[in-house]
DNA sequence: ATGACTCCAAAGGTATGACTTATTCAAGGC
DNA sequence: GCCTTGAATAAGTCATACCTTTGGAGTCAT
């Protein structure tokens, strides 16, 4: 997944930087530093300046230099810049965000899969609910998290919408950083889990109401889960 | 808007010749074969590369050249690669996608913006939706649209969710392609406009659920209306 | 024929020096 | 005081040389 190259190793030394604020809004880089900074040459500089500036976390003016752009300007929806908020002392802020995403898309998600998926995506749906009941009893959050992670990418990608298939990614990062941060109960708690088999459920008896309703009960209790620990949920 | 220097160029150029399918996938570009053909330097083609790259439109392997990704892998949410999309044969299932995104995000915007929305936005939702009701009498679908769009991205916007703000763009797009092809009726219909007085009372009034409701009901229908001119809606 | 090994050429990756162009800022002229 | 002009600066572009990886042709032994 990483970037190779040494273009790709500035990169993930300067996004990171720049997403968590340690490289404020408004300070200039100059090609001409980072090369001695880095000890590596203009070319992989400007290649590595040119993939920030498509982020618009930066832009580069002539005489002026390549200055920071403010958050507005980000493309938040860049799964690097995602990644690397996500890293740094933006990560409550992503978090609450990508929360919210999760509240307007994966009801919607799930309604439309009630209509579109397969039978192969509907008993794989299934299976994943039983998996997710059985690790959740046992208490192995390591597994338990894999199985969350597959079966909202999986509810995602049966939609039927690209651009919702594209969202597994960050949601996988949200629920990842809700086991490793947040103190996750040892054992998921039990009505969280029977949500999750009434999705599969309702899906898979092609019920949209009920999987729409069901998945809403999930995401909106994950969000909530989720605010005490962000602070201000103002 | 546009990016600028001889790269942009060349990104201008390539970029909606992949998104639009052109270049098919599994097409294999060569930098020298890009220097000579658009007649510019080693260091252009490869920035150029490197921000497609980046979009996941491509990934350059050694010896092997410049392969074009498969649209799976493309970074849908990226705003050049929706306008690239937008601009060519994929346009159809671009609007498709967009529009899945906008019933599931708009109306938990609004529900959202009802609670957040400061006296300033309220005052300026609810002389967008008076706007909109005047010139949709007088049918000046120029006006009509610029104030549609604001007021769409005015809710967005109000959410407090910064990703939700970020969608404007796309909206906007979705709400221009509307007027220019599709057959929009010279009046637009009198109960979408009354939808958006609904939403813009309801925010100020600070009434989620009706709020909700109304813009549900608004982009549903968008998507409805959009649904024919896609051919199979499948 | 089949498999494994070697080696070469092709294509991207990096470094560097020279030059171009736009833009800021300040000095100088009105 | 304001406008013009000019010089300094940093990004942008080009050409070239060289490095590194790797696919695939060719070879050889089984």
């Amino acid at each position: 997944m990483e970037i190779q190259g040494l273009h790709g190793r500035l990169l993930a030394d300067l996004g990171p930087a720049i997403a968590s604020g340690e490289i404020p809004e408004g300070a200039v880089l100059r090609s001409e530093e980072l090369e001695s900074r880095y000890g590596v040459s203009r070319t992989v500089v400007r290649e590595a300046i040119r993939v920030l500036e498509a982020m618009r976390l930066v832009a580069s003016r002539r005489r002026v230099g390549t200055t920071v752009q403010p958050r507005e300007a980000w493309d938040v929806f860049d799964p690097l810049v995602i990644r690397w908020r996500l890293e740094g002392a933006d990560r409550p802020a992503q978090l609450s965000s990508l929360g919210g995403l999760r509240v307007a898309v994966e009801p919607v998600a799930a309604a439309m899969a009630a209509g579109l998926a397969t039978a192969d995506q509907c008993r794989e749906l299934s299976a994943l609910a039983v998996e997710l009941t059985v690790t959740a009893r046992s208490g192995d959050l390591e597994v338990f998290l894999g199985h969350d992670i597959a079966f909202h990418a999986l509810v995602l990608r049966a939609s039927g919408n690209e651009m919702f298939a594209h969202l597994s990614d960050a949601v996988g990062a949200v629920l990842t950083g809700r086991t490793e941060h947040k103190l996750m109960p040892h054992h998921p708690a039990p009505y969280a889990v029977a949500l999750h088999r009434e999705v599969a459920e309702a899906i898979c008896a092609q019920d949209p109401e009920r999987a729409e309703q069901a998945m809403r009960a999930i995401v909106t209790g994950a969000l909530e889960e989720l605010a005490p620990t962000l602070g201000a949920s103002k």
